[in-house]
DNA sequence: TTAATAGTGTCTGTTAGACACTATCTG
DNA sequence: CAGATAGTGTCTAACAGACACTATTAA
């Protein structure tokens, strides 16, 4: 045993050290579907698992990223165009086997886009990078590294919180109607939702505020709404259907 | 600018990497208070923080951790001789300022510990390390690295999910009664609660399995029970006291 | 028999879910 | 005026919170 090439020994900062990733769960609503962007692996050099598909990301940059939610603002600003989305930190995912290169961890962050901006993410970099609906990645796991699992987890995590929070506002460009705002969650969830009880619940909340009059989106114009902050969502204090 | 140092040239792996550490914040209740683990810091050599307390971690050691759960398991079995506790992952932090070593991020779990096994905590590895309540920790914030801010993520994090889920049994030894589970969420809370709806909410949960028939821990004996699954909680369709 | 705690019963205000209804716009 | 969607009113069953009550043990 070479002890000195391990971390058990303080003091010396010699050992190996695992490399330090970070990648982003980007979703969106678009065309009635849940949707979250991938980057096309590489299918020249040596890369790992070139061709798949794979969460945005990639090696932190020690020079460039003051922490790591800088530097997963940075892959997001890289891949979508879009510097100030609703992002939250997920998890983070390491060990020997992930990655055929050597040991490995990944810090995941998630993001939520409205549908608006995925113009200017087609615009921003082009090729490589597309939008996939959920539901169908979900089925067919295919995707590059521990991806898959990662983003089951994330998939997981905002169907959860979506039961109790007000997320799906972020999903959206402003000012949205409440009706949009229904049908977002409608669309997260993948179930109806009652329309009385729903805008009596978002109103309560108090995180909406009036934006502009009103204006069409179908039929009837509708009152427009922005966020009281943008930065954070608000909780409800029950779930959305105790139904089991 | 040395762009062969750089991550974003692909390919090559000759760039400067952070250290990766793995930290874990250790929770019981004893006492009528919650309290968490902490590690005095070595005044000897050259570390960083002399003589400060820290929550237990260490960096990964490549050859020794399959992955990260693994090596936040072999820490809690360092420090406290448990070796199958309640374990969830908190969060990461990694940022160039946290370790005056250099850009580090760090992949942060906690557990919680039945009071009991409190013991064997201290018989294990004795002189630095030592339990703190944590009403006190969070009054002032003197911890080593950015293990303050963790550790109040991580109280946070438990408070807010003993709301809404049967985490607090993981703080007792089994069997537990329904008083002291109770007794429990209260320790954690900070707030009483009432008898009647919290019995009723608990059976109905239906996570409790009647263990033992009764034994005496204060007046009159009671019901024994103990987990039905000891890997994860059970969660509630609603939270505790909405009102407020 | 008494003190103390385990455990149960009952009442009431609140509210989510369901659904019917009215209001207001476009074409 | 007709069709469609925005927005509101109402009813009811379920349930949390509060609190009083009964049961069972040790001393």
């Amino acid at each position: 045993m070479a002890e000195k090439n391990s971390p058990s020994q303080q003091g010396a900062l010699d050992f190996p050290r695992p490399f330090t990733t970070v990648d982003v769960v980007i979703f969106t609503v678009a065309d009635d579907a849940l949707q979250v962007l991938l980057v096309q692996r590489p299918t020249a050099g040596s890369e790992p698992f070139p061709g798949l598909w794979a969460l945005p990301g990639g090696f932190v940059d020690v020079g460039q990223d003051a922490d790591l939610l800088a530097c997963a603002r940075r892959k997001l600003l890289d891949k979508t165009g879009v510097d100030s989305p609703y992002l939250e930190q997920l998890g983070s995912w390491g060990g020997a086997a992930r990655d055929p290169r050597g040991w490995s961890a990944t810090h995941v962050y998630f993001a939520l886009i409205p549908g608006h901006d995925l113009i200017l993410a087609k615009g921003a970099n082009a090729a490589d990078v597309s939008w996939f609906a959920v539901d169908e990645l979900l089925r067919e796991p295919a995707l590059a590294f521990d991806h898959g699992e990662i983003l089951r987890a994330a998939v997981e995590r905002l169907r959860g919180k979506v039961e109790y929070t007000s997320l799906p506002a972020f999903l959206l460009p402003e000012p949205f109607t409440l009706p949009q705002l229904q049908q977002a969650y409608e669309v997260v969830l993948g179930r109806p939702v009652d329309k009385s009880g729903f805008r009596t619940r978002m109103m309560a909340a108090g995180f909406l505020v009036e934006a502009g009059q009103v204006e069409g989106t179908s039929r009837r114009p509708a009152m427009g709404y922005r966020l009281a902050n943008r930065s954070a969502p608000v909780v409800f204090p029950r779930t959305f259907s105790p139904r089991g």
